[in-house]
DNA sequence: GAAAAATCCTAACATGTATAGGTTTGGCGT
DNA sequence: ACGCCAAACCTATACATGTTAGGATTTTTC
């Protein structure tokens, strides 16, 4: 019987393209030995649980993504830097669903202590030095960003938009437009409202 | 033997504190069984199966966080009302992070169908009310209102702001101020840009 | 109080994860 | 060329969850 010659890295590939045709929470051992014509406790040579397979595909778009983040907006500034990096995430996400569902999960405690740590900011941060933001609305503004572009890839995957007008990419394109207005216009710490209403006590 | 007394709501509602304690993700029959006292299989005879519970679980999330986030609108306008909306959302997913987790999930197909639709955008519609937006930038300004909190909510209890300064809790109050300063300001569609940049090429 | 219905049970099977320990294969050194 | 050995793959086993079928028991209803 010839071998299947699975390794570690053809592993994880198996299970990010499984990923992408069934979702990242169907991808089982099982499912992937099946794929390589192999008993399932046959891949345990090659990662140690299922746990570590999902962080290998997360590890793997992150990686994906990251390349193509970078691409997208080396040599930008402002709106198109910021259309650059959010168009990657976008269209990395309606190409690879299973993948950058992966992505968003949690790493293990371990494997994300050993890793690069978040690659994302930085990249969002590089996009945002061309605005001129103070200091302390830089963060801010980061995490702004990185929200929207995530609840709205999050959103549209779940259907969100599905049943409703007008088309999710027409919006896409208002919503960046309207970020790279608001990181143009970023507003002045407003202290005029100090926990007035009943759902701020807590926020305080 | 004495009888559990389980009915259709008490598994839902126990279904919804499991999921709080250790994750939607988690959420078995065999553990809420085992909560109850009871078989697994006894359970079928209140849901059909994993799905519909998770569905139940998803709608009443969806009903609790409508109360929530109705009351903490009304009588307000503009930022009184956009913090309320948005403080509704996070506050009920810091303290109920699984029902939030599961009202995040698509519902069943069927389940879907018959039920209310889309109850969250109505309210975030009743609060851009308030804004006079265009009537072209209404159900883009709805959608990115939703994207934001969305993505800051689950990037939140990702512990994607866990390592990094400031606190989530002032980038939170900060993202609000910037939404209602371009909610008052929304930029006028700007065609000066017509998919000039490679990534941009597939958004014509 | 008996019939009917709802509740809970046991039993069985399917699928997935994981570990232990055995067999085969392919490369490597001599 | 040949034998060794480590890696790749296997069988067997144990256990968890999900789900169905059909039986027993409690509760409700008339």
């Amino acid at each position: 019987m010839a071998r299947a010659g699975i390794t570690t890295e053809r592993l994880i590939l198996m299970g990010a393209e499984l990923a992408d045709e069934v979702g990242i929470e169907r991808v089982t051992l099982a499912e992937v030995a099946r794929r390589f014509g192999v008993k399932t406790a046959s891949l345990y040579s090659h990662v140690a649980n299922t746990a570590a397979l999902d962080d290998g595909i997360s590890l793997l778009a992150l990686a994906e993504l990251a390349e193509l983040a970078t691409e997208a907006t080396s040599g930008r500034a402002q709106r198109e830097a910021l259309a650059g990096l959010a168009n990657a995430y976008r269209d990395y996400a309606l190409a690879h669903p299973g993948r950058f569902a992966a992505m968003l999960r949690p790493l293990t405690p371990e494997v994300a202590a050993a890793s690069a740590g978040p690659r994302h900011a930085r990249l969002t941060e590089a996009v945002l030095a061309g605005y001129g933001l103070t200091p302390e609305a830089h963060p801010h503004a980061v995490r702004l960003i990185g929200s929207t572009v995530r609840g709205f890839i999050t959103l549209e995957a779940a259907g969100g938009f599905a049943h409703s007008a007008p088309p999710a990419a027409e919006s896409w394109r208002s919503i960046i437009d309207a970020l790279d207005a608001l990181l143009r216009n970023w507003p002045a710490p407003d202290s005029s409202h100090h926990g007035h209403t009943t759902s701020e006590r807590n926020h305080a």
